[in-house]
DNA sequence: ATTGGGACCTGCTCGC
DNA sequence: TGCGAGCAGGTCCCAA
């Protein structure tokens, strides 16, 4: 679910809710939930003050006062809802960080992949962020860096723009979104991609990050993504293909066609989008 | 070396 | 109405 817009949208909103506050207690019903097991998170977080939030790719990273940080990844169905101890429980909720005073951060998710995953210190935090390519809307992604990636590689772009290791944070939606403003059918592989796609193809990336962001993200299903107040965000309602199969071309009707790529759905115009 | 599939989980939607 | 197949924003692991 949560990719780079969407997990930006939670850091915001955790960086006005949860700094400054102090950890009482860690409840839980999911024990695979907790990394490296409960014991060991329990020990280290309880009694801790949350220093800093941050995020890097699709993780959320949580800097605890005793110099342990807590990283977050929701994969696809993961929620942080802050809320007062007194609202009824969420959907899901699986893990609970319970705060001095009257509220909690929920971590709900309805199929379990997500984790929160206990780091000692920066150096161990280093070692999994390096992990990572180049974060898009900062200055280490410049065209000439995308350019660079596209041209190494000989999958299809699309598959290249998901990948972590080469870019950090874009998934299926904001991929299949990209590509379709930039003109690009999903299938071309990296390596052949003209200058002026490569140039087109960072414009649009950050074109759809930037407005995913805008809109607090995209909420596909009643299921999926909400921010930390527990409201879906709006970016869904501005898809030009994603999930749109069948449905007309926003830029000249044709029906959008959905493929598999990489086993995930792959939505796109086969008139606006094409193999160069 | 890439690629394809299954696994991890749960629940909704669609076709028969 | 019921039932099985297919699908879901992510990522890891193994086999061909």
């Amino acid at each position: 679910m949560p990719e780079l817009p969407e997990v930006e949208t939670i850091k915001r909103g955790l960086q006005e809710k949860i700094v400054g506050r102090k950890i009482e207690d860690v409840v839980y019903d999911a024990p695979k939930m907790l990394l490296p097991n409960p014991k060991t998170l329990l020990a280290s977080v309880v009694g801790t003050k949350i220093i800093k939030v941050d995020r890097k790719a699709k993780l959320i990273l949580i800097y605890l006062s005793n110099g342990n940080i807590l990283v977050i990844h929701l994969k696809l169905t993961g929620r942080l809802i802050f809320r007062s101890k007194k609202v009824l429980a969420d959907e899901w909720q699986h893990v609970i960080f319970k705060f001095e005073g009257d509220e909690e951060l929920r971590f709900c998710d309805l199929r379990k992949f997500g984790f929160v995953r206990l780091v000692i210190d920066k150096r161990e935090l280093g070692v999994i962020l390096s992990e990572f390519g180049p974060e898009p809307l900062t200055s280490e992604f410049t065209e000439e860096k995308l350019g660079e990636i596209l041209r190494r590689s000989s999958k299809p772009v699309k598959l290249v723009l998901i990948d972590q290791a080469k870019i950090a944070g874009v998934g299926n939606i904001y991929a299949n979104e990209a590509l379709f403003w930039a003109g690009i059918q999903p299938e071309e592989k990296g390596s052949r991609l003209s200058g002026n796609q490569v140039n087109r193809l960072y414009e649009a990336l950050n074109k759809v990050l930037k407005e995913g962001i805008r809109y607090k993200g995209a909420t596909e299903s009643d299921r999926a993504y909400r921010d930390v107040e527990g409201n879906p965000g709006k970016f869904q309602e501005h898809f030009a293909v994603y999930g749109r199969e069948g449905e007309k071309c926003v830029r000249c009707g044709t029906e959008i066609k959905r493929i598999k790529l990489g086993g995930r759905g792959t939505f796109f115009c086969p008139r606006c989008q094409t193999t160069s």
